[in-house]
RNA sequence: GCGGAUGUGGCGGAAUGGCAGACGCAGCAGACUCAAAAUCUGCCGGUGGUGACAUCGUGCGGGUUCAAGUCCCGCCAUCCGCACCA
């Protein structure tokens, strides 16, 4: 038969013409529905890479394996496209944010059309269209409703690059996360978003994803959640008195000392005549220094206010100290101090000479010669007065309520979350609708006269001064209340990049909605996300404000449930070593255009096609793990796309009788690729297939062609990894519908994948002796006396032991 | 400092406690070719041996087991997260 080559050119143009003009994943209402997501991106400057290819590429392969499972795919693609990239390129170039932003969007969007993956691009959406933010400044105005949006005069996280107000978790060991500069703290007035009030069920409602169990432990670790007891403390000669978190109440005939943030309110009324100077020049000491340097302290620092505290349990009195150890913003900015039990007060009590007592026994006896705290709550309490003998686990569960009960303290749980700084001082984000009426206060902006456009500008350069630049606009800011109808001036704050993607995924499936944000009824059908991809660099931030948004939404009764992500899937990065060694070093990177080690899909789409590359992503390495790119293995999937090409031409039409041994490859081939895949170990489905592949051209050559079901089955099975090439080969074989209509993913069993004579090792004393052949049901004594046989003159002494491991190796164990 | 992950040929990687190195890249040899490319065939962890074979080998040191890359204990290295949250 005529030779026809494999030419990728031909075959993909054809193929996306085809399913352009007859789309493949179509909604006739009766499928059920499976929502897989991708982390929409942010459209750069700067297009797409390898790297970006790879998540894209696992996403498609998982919706068309869907498909193939007679599921109806919603998967759609967007852009999240405010923030501060766009903006900073209008402030060096006077081009608007919105221009910009729309070229970007249409380069980036023909990128990823390369892929062929199945988007459904009537479900596009666009975080800067007024449409959209329409709908964020909505559930603003919602959460402003229900009390979980407020305004608050606060020193906050303050990138002086950006010049802008940062979240907490926007902060990456105390720079900003964007720009790497050191973060300061700015006295600002910031509205915030109440997410600490949803502390508990973002806790307790990670036990139902199907997540990584990092990403959960870093969500459980970033919330913070510990059980305590705040414990009060009167002032010696005062009637004042001060309130301390501890989560270690047991302890508190240990206290010895007591120390308090320097920001403390009391701080400076602690002071003495002759500690005032002092404590005064503390206080402003630790008022001047970043966070970075505080971390950076080896050693701790402090000053005695000149105070005593009274220990309410024992009437001890115990000397009022300040240090920056201490954090103002937990708990209640005051600590009980027990050094014997907590290495940060053993280590400051060392420092400045203060008592130590032991409360809790170790091992039964008291420690000689501390050297390092012992922090444990496990051992008999001793020095405790009416507590001793108790057991230190049990006293720490029971002692708040008996605190509670003594009158001198409470039950509390603390969180290291704090409330979301939403307010950004810059131009390019949505305003937040509120006006500000000097007799009506904060006033949201009435719902029906959503959206707040975000109103053009000549500048748009950050002030620095806390003022976005939006304050500069009298026409804009001045306007009447909503209530009184006086004159009012609107909020000039924008709100955070991080606004939009909270909630984004609900707006695909209903994104021509203008009366509603989702109707419930589209949201009851096709919500919430069954599968979403994305890198793990959202860990604590996207996916923690997006499951605080879809709380509120669920709270409100917009949509019905309360998680948005049922399962999460975190792909690797593609690393490459850097161009410039000297600069950067050996080591391979994350792919950026200033490190000059991005490689573009461009060339080798054009080079090796499409099905190629979606392939060799997948082939690098497993899809979680970060892996180094090395364009010469592409050469290897190439090879394996037209070698199985080859066959099929060469055996298609030929009605090759189907023959046991190509019956048994085949059950054998859909089992290994269906298994691989379940378990998302995608690279080595693709080497499954390389493997099989192999298997069947040596198979061809002995009986002259591979059977048509076979065909079918492999063309069916690589359908969702190399679209293309099975679309073509599924017509070869003389198909005329697309490999995805009217076909579904093959079935095998186990039976006709046995074989009835098999392969065992034979093993003396554990290490393998040689193989043997026998019938696959052979009993253990047949299996023994083979294994004994084949051995011979190796078997020399006594035997101890015979093992036999079904389908596996004969051990025979001897002296 | 605390927590988590990873460590296997020249390289990427594969192995429900059961023949370590599947599959691929690179390399070597051969076939085809005037030649090259492409393609096809074979070899491809170390050491010893012409050879069948022997022996060592999954970061290091111990242990459990008939059998350990895999399980347990103790280290080392790299990466990631958190970092005075009382």
């Amino acid at each position: 038969m005529a030779e026809v080559r494999y030419n990728h050119k031909e075959v993909e143009k054809k193929w996306r013409g085809n399913w352009q003009a007859k789309p493949i994943n179509v909604n006739d209402g009766k499928k059920p529905k499976y929502y897989c997501l991708d982390m929409f991106p942010y459209p750069s400057g700067s297009g797409l890479h390898v790297g970006h290819w790879r998540g894209y590429v696992i996403s498609d392969v998982w919706s068309r394996y869907k498909m193939l499972h007679g599921y109806y795919v919603i998967h759609p693609m967007g852009w999240d496209a405010f923030g501060l990239p766009a903006e900073n390129y209008a402030i060096k170039t006077g081009v608007h944010p919105k221009i910009s932003t729309a070229d970007n969007v249409a380069n980036i969007k023909r990128q990823i059309k390369e892929i062929s993956a199945v988007y459904d691009w009537d479900m596009e959406v666009n975080t800067t269209d007024p449409e959209f933010y329409k709908w964020t400044q909505w559930i603003f105005v919602k959460m402003f409703k229900a009390g979980l949006a407020y305004e608050k005069e606060m020193p906050i996280n303050w990138c002086p690059s950006c010049k802008t107000g940062l979240a907490n978790e926007e902060v990456v060991n105390g720079c900003c996360e964007r720009c790497h500069s050191e973060v300061t703290k700015k006295n600002l007035k910031q509205w915030m978003l109440k997410i600490t009030a949803y502390a508990d069920r973002l806790l307790d409602d990670l036990d139902k994803l199907d997540w990584p169990e990092k990403v959960k432990k870093m969500q459980t670790d970033w919330i913070g959640r510990s059980y305590g007891a705040e414990v009060d403390f009167k002032v010696e000669g005062t009637d004042k008195k001060i309130t301390v978190y501890t989560t270690r109440p047991d302890t508190l005939y240990g206290a010895t000392f007591m120390v308090l943030a320097p920001e403390h309110e009391m701080a400076k009324e602690l002071a003495t005549d002759e500690t005032r100077k002092d404590v005064e020049d503390y206080i402003y000491r630790a008022s001047t220094r970043s966070n970075i340097d505080r971390m950076q302290d080896k050693e701790k620092t402090g000053v005695f206010t000149g105070s005593y505290a009274i220990n309410p349990l024992n009437g001890a009195k115990v000397p009022i100290w300040l240090s920056d150890y201490v954090l103002a913003d937990y708990g209640t900015g005051a600590i009980m101090c027990v050094p014997a039990h907590d290495d940060r007060d053993f280590e400051f009590a060392k420092k400045f000479n203060l008592p130590i007592i032991q409360v809790i026994a170790k091992d039964g006896k008291e420690i000689e010669n501390m050297t390092e705290a012992y922090t444990e709550a496990s051992g008999t309490m001793i020095n405790s007065g009416e507590w001793n003998g108790m057991e230190s686990s049990v006293l720490k569960k029971e002692a708040p309520e008996m605190i509670e009960k003594m009158g001198f303290g409470k039950k509390t749980t603390n969180y290291k979350l704090r409330d979301w700084v939403f307010s950004r001082q810059r131009y390019w984000g949505e305003p937040i609708p509120i006006i500000h009426c000097p007799d009506c206060g904060c006033v949201p902006v009435p719902e029906d006269q959503l959206p707040l456009l975000l109103p053009e500008v000549e500048k748009y350069e950050p002030t620095g001064t806390g003022e976005s630049p939006l304050a500069a606009i009298d026409e804009w800011v001045n306007t009447t209340c909503p209530c009184c109808g006086k004159p009012a001036k609107r909020e000039t704050n924008t709100m955070p990049q991080w606004a939009g993607s909270s909630w984004y995924f609900l707006r695909y499936v209903d994104n021509k909605n203008s009366e509603e944000l989702v109707s419930r009824e589209k949201a009851d059908k096709y919500l919430p996300v069954d599968m979403y991809i994305g890198g793990v660099e959202h860990a604590v931030l996207h996916l923690l404000y997006s499951r605080f948004y879809t709380k509120f939404l669920h709270d409100i009764g917009v949509i019905d449930f309360d998680e948005p992500f049922k399962k999460l899937f975190n792909q690797g990065m593609i690393c490459k070593k850097p161009d410039d060694v000297e600069k950067y070093g050996t080591k391979a990177m994350k792919m950026s255009k200033s490190m000059g080690n991005v490689v573009s899909p461009d060339t080798l789409v054009n080079d090796y096609g499409c099905d190629s590359l979606r392939m060799y992503e997948l082939f690098v390495g497993p899809p979680e793990t970060d892996a180094e790119w090395d364009d010469r293995g592409i050469d290897g999937v190439r090879r394996f796309i037209t070698r199985f090409w080859n066959l099929v031409h060469e055996s298609a039409g030929k009605n090759v009788p189907e023959t046991e041994e190509c019956v048994k490859l085949r059950h054998r081939m859909v089992h290994d690729i269906t298994e691989r895949l379940e378990n998302f170990s995608l690279n080595t489905v693709i080497s499954g297939f390389m493997e099989y592949n192999n298997k069947f051209i040596e198979l061809a050559k002995k009986q002259g062609g591979i059977d048509q079901v076979t065909m079918e089955n492999m063309i069916t099975l690589l359908a969702p990894f190399a679209p293309h090439v099975a679309e073509e080969l599924w017509e070869v074989l003389g198909h005329d519908t697309s490999v995805f209509e009217n076909n579904k993913w093959p079935d095998y069993d186990e039976a006709s994948m046995q074989d009835n004579e098999i392969e065992i090792a034979v093993q003396l004393n554990g290490k393998t002796k040689s193989v043997i052949k026998v019938a696959a049901d052979i009993s253990k004594e047949d299996a023994v006396a083979a294994g004994k046989e084949a051995l011979a003159d190796k078997l020399t002494g006594s035997i101890i032991k015979e093992i036999y491991v079904p389908g596996k190796i004969v051990n025979i164990v001897a002296k």
